[in-house]
DNA sequence: ATGACGATTTACT
DNA sequence: GTAAATCGTCATA
């Protein structure tokens, strides 16, 4: 699933139809029960990890380090709780809403190219937080994903067949070596 | 009610 | 490379 994901375009649907989206460009899989790394790990529930138990195709948005959100596409059914974290987008459509957020302040270049590599960036640009978690992907009007469009329908070059690279996990030292499972997958 | 920690980001040394 | 920011979440009491 974390590497379908990639290519695909996540959309944010702002009050009046304004969308922001974005090529998805890493994931990272969380496998459940069995993984270390994931917050379901050993079945544990709490309300926090009970998202996982929804459906395939439900979000999953938590907070962390007091300030941040991450997004993430819940899989597996009842007795798979996984989850894909979306890590990275290149932003394709809404930077005006992206701006907007922002108190219209101006991004060189540089900054639009990195206003949404990062899960919590992402989360920025996109204004996901909370009330964006539990979601069912396939019906809601705020968040959902789409097949690419244009430019973004075409295969990239240099990486291989495959398309993308497999890397470690990150940030979940405390996971030991379930962090270095090469679940970590990476667009051009 | 309390305390420790976190699937991060940023700034600064 | 180190550190701070900052609060929801969860285990413990």
């Amino acid at each position: 699933m974390a590497q379908q994901l990639l290519g695909k375009q996540l959309v944010r649907q702002l009050p009046g139809g304004l969308r922001i989206s974005g090529e998805i460009a890493e994931t990272e899989a969380y496998l459940g029960l069995e993984d270390p790394a994931c917050h379901s790990f050993s079945g544990k529930i709490t309300p926090r990890t009970s998202t996982l138990y929804l459906p395939a195709g439900h979000s999953y948005v938590y907070f962390v380090y007091g300030m941040h959100h991450c997004f993430n596409v819940v899989c597996g059914d009842q007795s798979q709780p996984e989850a894909v974290l979306i890590r990275a987008l290149r932003i394709t459509e809404g930077w005006e809403q992206i701006l907007a957020s922002r108190g219209h302040e101006p991004l060189s270049p540089r900054q639009r190219e990195t206003v949404a590599s990062g899960p919590a960036k992402l989360c920025r640009a996109l204004s996901i937080d909370l009330s964006l978690n539990r979601l069912d992907l396939t019906t809601s009007e705020q968040i959902f994903i789409e097949e690419p469009r244009g430019a973004e329908a075409l295969p990239k070059p240099g990486l291989g067949p495959l398309g993308f690279m497999a890397l470690p996990r990150v940030g979940i030292d405390y996971a030991g070596d379930a962090a270095l499972w090469p679940l970590r997958f990476v667009l051009a």
